[in-house]
DNA sequence: GTGAAAGCGCTAACAA
DNA sequence: TTGTTAGCGCTTTCAC
């Protein structure tokens, strides 16, 4: 049963115990200051024979560099956010800082006021997803000086630093793809693009190469639901069911393209021959499936890396395009 | 461009911007103690006016109670974390608290030396998996009496408080369903249970209950990588060409199981007749399957929830078994 | 209802 | 190489 307001032990007491003033012990614990051999190994051993952790509060209170950084993800049940996170917080860790998160639930405004609370624990710096927040986040962001990192897109104005992937070109490149291949009664089966602005912007792009292309989306089934597999497969049954003549079906990720392959799986629709199935995301269980997904690949976790070093690096404002990559598949 | 040496504005400088003391600020921007409608009416405004954002560092030292709360998974690739962390980042975020993460890439070693990093930040309570932990782990948590949370296992001693469900429990269902189906040649494919030691109970009570049925598993097939759909198929592949006889085969979890699905469609093998599948976790993936995957079902966002719930809460150290259900699918 | 002042536990000059 | 001391920005008595 512990108990809130429990006096740890403070450097004071270890200093006391090892018969030195409380810089050495801060110095030896900080490994930083120069420290005779004999003077540091009695007082690491002191501090261990304790049990002493240091208190990072006061630490850093009084040093002014916090070695948290804030990382806000809009959800946790796409696997894309997850993948970013591990990313982030392997390189953080590395670098001995800490991750706080915060799940906006692809709220702007729960996302500006998780953005604030983290920024109260004046954190190193802030990993955000998509370019397109509340307007308080700017100033916020702006005034605290913080650095920014923006992940996973990079079709906008940045605030600091942006790494991700054009998520419009992504589109475009899906569609430019499956006209290529001879299909053109096209739909799309996708999840809550109000929400979720970078699906949003794949389907533009989608729509956008289709036009070029002479050609318009044949139907759109869309879910006020977040993505999922259950959401693909029901979006996919509905949407035949409005137009049983569709030749190829754009899914808003992998999730939702791989419950529409599901769905064909089930009802015995034969896939690419009778419908085509496009994704986004290049998840592992697209390509493990029988017929391996056609979709767009995206470097997650190498994003989360490159967004943590840069957080913490003295590099300038920039975009970084880090790409993406078309797996043709066996379902296109 | 960001600069981490940046004076932002203290509460002095609202205080004085205000004409009022630094303590009617601080009492008006916590909403407690008395102070007038009118004082506390400007002072939001200049504060809000000047962006300012309260030093949670200062404040969590001079009131000495943080409202941080540690949390330490061991991967982020298999859902089951993130849905964890995403009930209890949920709740967290309603009590007004932060969460601090960790991913301890199922290294006992590093998730000691996570939990004493957090530990550093004087965490209201610390959330972790599992009851098996370094032996420092414990000694650090005793002595800094933090509020501690296991999650996910029953089976064996916690440290403070327990919640999930009986791994071992699960296995012995399993193996007590797919006997009273009538399987009898049963084989095992698993991944790293040196490292995910509840994937280790689990297939421990399941032989467990074969044993009691008079029975022995025919044949193990053990990854040494991390669960995924991929090892699930390889593993799937390589038990078969050992032992062609397998009627059924218990998987260390969905993942895998999905890998198994995928190769006995690819493979043409009819599931069940001639192979029957179980998996464990109930993930979505499975059960929108055309045949939904017989597997255990766990309530993984609601132990985060109550998790959560429990680390703020004053209640007794104790253990809570939130128990499991058993979905037959169609895979066996 | 409000302000002054004493810490919270540490780091970082500055001395010695 | 080591100790002393003045803050870091806030909360919290305790006066008024």
């Amino acid at each position: 049963m512990p108990r809130k307001d429990f006096p740890s032990l403070r450097l004071s007491d270890i200093a006391a115990a090892a018969g030195v003033g409380e810089s050495t012990v801060s110095r030896v614990l900080r490994g930083n200051g120069s420290v005779s051999e004999e003077t540091r190994s009695r007082v690491r051993e002191v501090a261990a024979s304790l049990g002493y952790v240091p208190n990072r509060i006061a630490g850093t209170l009084a040093s002014a560099g916090s070695r948290v950084v804030g990382i806000v993800v809009p959800s946790l049940t796409n696997i894309v956010f997850p993948d970013l996170l591990r990313g982030a917080a392997g390189r953080l860790e590395e670098a001995n800082h800490q991750a706080v998160i915060g799940v906006s639930d692809y709220d702007t405004a729960r996302e500006a006021s998780l953005i604030s609370s983290i920024l109260a624990w004046r954190p190193a710096a802030i990993l955000i997803t998509g370019l397109e927040h509340d307007p308080s986040v700017l100033s916020m962001l702006k005034a605290t000086r913080t650095r920014v990192v923006e992940m996973l897109d990079v079709d906008g104005e940045g605030i600091d630093i942006v790494i991700g992937y054009s998520n419009h070109a992504a589109g475009s490149a899906s569609a430019d793809h499956l006209v290529r291949r001879g299909y053109r009664r096209i739909g799309y089966v996708g999840h809550d693009i109000n929400r979720d602005l970078r699906a949003r912007k794949r389907i533009e792009g989608f729509e956008a190469a289709l036009a070029r292309h002479g050609l318009s989306l044949a139907e759109r089934e869309i879910t006020l639901a977040p993505s999922s597999v259950q959401a693909g497969r029901d979006g996919l049954e509905r949407i035949l069911a409005r137009r049983p003549d569709l030749d190829a079906v754009y899914f808003s990720n992998d999730d939702m393209a791989t419950g529409g392959y599901f769905h064909c799986l089930a009802r015995g629709i034969a896939v690419p021959g009778r419908l085509a199935l496009f994704g986004f995301n290049g998840l592992d269980v697209g390509q493990i499936a029988p017929q391996p997904l056609a979709t767009i690949s995206t470097p997650r976790v190498h994003i989360g890396e490159e967004a943590a070093r840069l957080a913490l690096s003295e590099e300038p404002a920039q975009k970084i395009d880090v790409g993406f990559t078309l797996i043709e598949g066996a379902t296109a």
